[in-house]
RNA sequence: GCGGGAGUGUCGGAGUGGUCAAACGAGCAGGACUUAAGAUCCUGUGGGUUAGUCCCUGCGCAGGUUCGAAUCCUGUCUCCCGCACCA
């Protein structure tokens, strides 16, 4: 039990450091800046235990040790108030979550000052104070306008308990990440996500950059985020599902030879007649019709262009100057298109003065590219001057090689007439371009068929029409209704979709299947099956039936054979069936291979992630509105920054759904842009999204008219140490580095991470050996710990049993060993007067500053509990300075008692003196090897006395002659209350047992009478 | 299946190529104090051998590299964590 009233001395320091606001900090200048930060908590009703006080126990070591090294220590917390437990609680006890989110809150700051944590509490965060939640919103609208928060119809996964879509990181083992047994369920419904994958490679790369991250942390990111090089090559898949195919301009007259079915004779007149020969193939086309005189402007061209129908599954064809007019149109209209036909397009029509700056300034950009689906250019290889440098930008600012044609001269003379070129057109209109990402180009002969995933949004539309349309979506409806795990269990399965593809590499026509085994959210949504060297695909060959073709033969092994082959071959081998590749090896046949596909334009190096972008939508109450404003006639809206914050309405009614949707006051609202009835998004963001930028708002919490302000941040960011669990590896810790990277590229930052150093504490276990959580029972109170024992023993122990990175289990034993310490230096303290240092003492005691300040710098905190103990254990007389110095090192694991006991002869706060220096000089090892060969020698006299069961008359130690100084005889004396005689080894007295020969250096032989 | 981490006295755990494995704490044992208990203080605490020193043996198991291995390598067993049909 306690001998000293720790609770009264905590209660007054606390007060002591509040009142005076030590702890509060602003940006000074000259003073170099030190940011420490755990992560914050959610605020739950329960409270905080033990667990919680030894991640910011961890922390205000850290914080009290940098303040006192002279750092101006930004220090904060904060609470992730928004979330699922408060709205869960309201529909359980009826208590409004901002009533349970404040009464929690409350609670938890009430317990976290009982810890005596340094935090400074002026700079208090909470997610879902509206002053706060503002920004999340503003910060949404960034993304808005940037086209990184979008929306889209999506398969999600589905909690029926939490009544709302999960991310990826909130689905374990297909259940929910809150409700073990419940099963997440697969929907397709209209969400908004954030494009994290655009930031896939700078959070995949940078990762090298983190310098001092838990290496386990940066693997298991990699992992996630899951890059792979490989190659896109461009399969092909007929496809009948063209809407129209618009040929540009027809004028009257070129319509009368039309209807003559006469061939053309000149450029004009080619247009119509590649439009006759289109729809004699079966494919529909629709033209503008131009004026007589044949002049275009691109303003009259676009008029007649209007009235066409142009949708997601036209064909747009251009020639000449209509394919600059066609770029030029799909810029600003920003229409979604299939595909667009360029024939040797020009940038400015001849009539028309259009400078090419002014036209890419338009419209040329990656833009365009987003909303087509696929850009064929072609050119002949004998064009003048003007058309080859128009294709030449053109296909440069696309990004797309141009198909060479050859022939002499102008691209019409040679195929104005012909009917190869309308078939070759006809082909490219007709086929559809499909990629597929793999890893294993090498394999690419043995490529049997092809398997789309059942899940894939393109395969109703592909197999419309088909004779196996009923067999192939009876087989997809059948796997919705599957479970996403019990699919991982299945076997391979599949149905022949009735399409062929045509592989690239050799033209050859495969057969497409949909299986149950393919990602549609990786790649493509498609792969190509190699059964002989992918064990998947093998497997799936064999229950269909379908070849197998050995491509790669291993190096050594004996060679392998369809017939005889039980399982794939994976490894890389030596190329056979495959052509000009054969003997070359798989590393070699992957370059060789790819290379041949990019010079032929149908393949091209890429680098896939496994990273999805991220899903943000909630149907929750308790969670930051989303600033989004759906119009029947705008579309979807974003509201104006003038209008935020997007208050959550207070009376809402809790049970079933969405508890927004019930507010049809707050649901209904003007158009901002046309000020008719409109309704607002009742969708929630993921509460992720608040935590992934709190460490800014920190800087600057209370700033109204801004997130915060870039001066103040440039000052603190980043976060010089960051401390948290592990738990948040591929979750938070991918979340607030994308947020970083997406504010800095807003201009708002100046540094690409948030920081540089992460420490991860370990898992507090209870005393039953499991974690220790509400949900086991087997939580451990710090109020009661502290009534116990006090506060600094528990922040003493937690942080002396074991290296703080790793698990440790609470046992009220161990504590008692803390507190038996703590009582010894209160003891000690209290009664102490300042005596005089000596030279042993001075070595021991800069020794041990030089070795705790290092242990405390590298997070040994074990250790350097350690090496205070022992330097207080050698304590008898000691001096002010040694003192001093002694409960300095205490002090950021004992705050209160330190504080106390410097009191007693001090004004100033312990909390805010600086910490001890040492005196390398001062250090000596001497004295260090001097007590322990005496203490060695104790011991052995003890040994021996205990051996021999009486009491010692004499001892006789005998020595070599310099090492005589060495020893304390006086000492021995008092210990063993006997006479204690040292010799020297060359001059002996007294040695009956002839035991003086076995001295040695360090060792000195012993006799007893 | 893939990736990562860990196995050291009775227990929690230090130590990650070198003059000493088990620091420190807990437990246990003995002693001091006390009428007694508790608290406190002192001492001991892997095994064998020995009046201490010396020596042998010990870091999941089995090998190997080295003048020298708890520490590096290979195999193997057990436990924990993360990911998981990623083409």
């Amino acid at each position: 039990m306690a001998r000293f009233n720790f609770q009264a001395i905590e209660k007054k320091w606390q007060q002591e450091w509040e009142k005076k606001k030590i702890f509060v900090v602003s940006e000074k200048k000259g003073k170099k800046k030190f940011y420490v930060l755990e992560m914050f908590p959610y605020p739950s009703a329960y409270g905080l235990h033990m667990g919680h006080a030894f991640n910011y126990t961890i922390g205000d070591i850290y914080a009290r040790f940098m303040r006192m090294q002279g750092y101006n220590v930004l220090y904060p917390m904060g609470y992730d108030s928004l979330g699922l437990p408060a709205e869960n609680a309201a529909i359980k006890e009826k208590i409004h979550p901002k009533k349970y989110t404040d009464r929690a809150i409350s609670n938890f700051i009430k317990q976290q000052k009982g810890l005596g944590i340094s935090y400074d509490w002026s700079r208090l965060v909470m997610t879902h104070d509206l002053s706060y939640y503002k920004w999340d919103q503003w910060i949404f609208l960034q993304m808005f306008k940037k086209g990184i928060a979008y929306r889209k119809k999506a398969p999600v996964n589905y909690c029926p308990r939490c009544k709302t879509v999960l991310a990826n990181e909130q689905v374990i083992n297909g259940k929910c990440w809150r409700h073990e047994d419940t099963e997440v369920e697969i929907k397709q419904l209209e969400q908004w996500f954030f494009k994290i994958t655009k930031y896939a490679s700078e959070l995949y790369d940078k990762i090298d950059k983190l310098k001092d991250w838990p290496e386990d942390i940066k693997l298991m990111q990699k992992y996630w985020i899951g890059k792979s090089h490989g190659v896109d090559i461009d399969f092909e898949i007929e496809d009948k599902d063209i809407n129209c195919v618009v040929v540009h301009g027809v004028n009257k007259k070129d319509k009368e030879k039309l209807a003559r079915g006469e061939p053309p004779q000149n450029e004009r007149h080619w247009i119509p007649w590649i439009k006759k020969q289109l729809e004699k193939k079966g494919i529909k086309t629709e033209a503008p019709l131009m004026p007589n005189n044949w002049n275009p402007k691109y303003n009259d061209w676009k008029k007649e262009f209007k009235n066409l129908n142009i949708n997601e599954n036209s064909v747009l064809i251009g020639h000449s100057g209509g394919g600059g007019f066609l770029i030029r149109w799909l810029g600003e209209t920003k229409k979604r298109i299939k595909k667009l036909i360029l024939i040797a397009p020009a940038i400015a029509y001849a009539k028309e003065k259009t400078p090419f700056e002014d036209l890419l300034r338009f419209k040329i950009d990656n833009k365009i590219k987003e909303n087509i689906g696929e850009i064929i250019i072609f050119v002949s290889n004998n064009e003048n001057e003007s058309i080859r440098k128009s294709v030449r930008i053109i296909s440069e600012k696309l990004d797309v090689p141009p198909t060479t044609l050859k022939d002499k001269g102008h691209f019409l003379e040679k195929h104005m007439g012909t009917q190869e070129f309308p078939e070759l057109l006809k082909e490219v209109i007709s086929r559809k371009k499909w990629p597929i990402f793999t890893t294993r180009a090498d394999t690419i002969f043995g490529v049997t068929f092809m398997v789309i995933s059942a899940q894939h949004p393109e395969l109703p539309e592909l197999v419309k029409g088909t004779k196996q349309e009923k067999e192939v979506m009876s087989f997809v409806s059948k796997l919705r209704g599957i479970k996403q795990e019990d699919i991982d269990k299945m076997d391979k399965e599949g149905v022949f979709i009735g399409k062929y593809a045509i592989n690239p590499i050799n033209n050859e026509k495969v057969p497409v299947y949909v299986g149950n085994f393919v990602l549609a959210e990786y790649g493509s949504g498609m792969v190509m099956a190699v059964p002989a060297h992918d064990q998947r695909d093998f497997e799936f060959a064999k229950k269909y039936k379908i070849p197998i073709r050995v491509v790669i033969q291993p190096k050594k092994d004996k060679k392998l054979s369809e017939k005889t082959m039980k399982q794939a071959y994976v490894d890389y081998g030596i190329l056979v069936n495959s052509g000009k590749f054969n003997k070359m090896t798989s590393e070699k046949a992957i370059i060789e291979i790819s290379k041949s596909l990019q010079q032929k334009n149908k393949g091209k190096h890429t680098i896939q992630y496994k990273l999805k972008d991220w899903l943000i939508s909630r149907q929750r109450y308790w969670g930051t509105p989303i600033p989004i404003i759906y119009c029947d006639k705008c579309g979807i809206v974003p509201v104006p920054e003038k209008d935020l914050p997007i208050k959550l309405p207070e009376k809402v009614k809790f049970g079933k759904g969405n508890p927004l949707e019930t507010v049809k006051t707050w649901i209904k609202v003007k158009c901002p842009k046309c000020k008719k009835d409109a309704k607002r998004e009742t969708d929630t963001m993921d509460t992720f999204v608040n935590s992934s930028w709190y460490f800014l708002r920190y800087c600057d919490p209370k700033n109204k008219n801004k997130i915060f302000d870039k001066k103040k941040v440039k000052y603190w960011m980043p976060i010089d140490q960051y401390i948290g669990g592990k738990e948040h590896a591929t979750g938070h810790l991918i979340y607030f580095r994308f947020y970083t990277k997406f504010l800095r590229d807003l201009g708002l930052l100046n540094i690409d991470e948030p920081t540089l150093k992460l420490f991860n504490q370990g898992v507090l276990h209870g005393p039953d050996g499991r974690k220790m959580s509400k949900s086991y029972g087997n939580v451990v109170l710090p109020e009661e710990v502290s009534k116990k024992y006090g506060i600094d023993t528990a922040r003493l122990f937690l942080v002396s049993m074991a290296s703080p990175d790793k698990d440790l289990k609470w046992g009220d034993k161990g504590v008692e060993g803390s507190l038996r310490f703590i009582n010894r230096v209160m003891g000690y303290f209290t009664k102490l007067k300042f005596g005089k240092s000596d030279p042993r003492l001075e070595s021991k005691l800069n020794k041990t500053i030089k070795e705790v300040t290092q242990d405390i710098k590298e997070f040994r905190y074990n250790l350097a509990v350690i090496k205070i103990r022992k330097l207080f254990d050698y304590f008898t007389e000691i001096d002010k300075k040694t003192a001093e110095a002694f409960l300095k090192m205490l002090h950021p694991f004992c705050p209160h008692i330190t504080e106390e006991l410097w009191h007693q002869w001090n004004k100033t706060f312990i909390s805010l003196e600086s910490w001890p220096k040492y005196n390398e000089k001062k250090i000596n090892l001497a004295f260090e090897k001097e007590e322990e060969i005496q203490e060695k020698l104790k011991q052995d006299i003890r040994q021996i006395v205990k051996i021999l069961g009486t009491r010692p008359k004499g001892i006789y130690v005998y020595v070599i002659p310099k090492e005589l100084k060495v020893y304390n005889p006086k000492e021995l004396e008092k210990e063993f209350n006997c006479k204690v005689d040292f010799q020297t080894s060359n001059k002996i007295t007294y040695d009956p047992k002839k035991k003086a020969k076995k001295a040695k250096p360090g060792k000195p032989a012993i006799y007893i009478e």
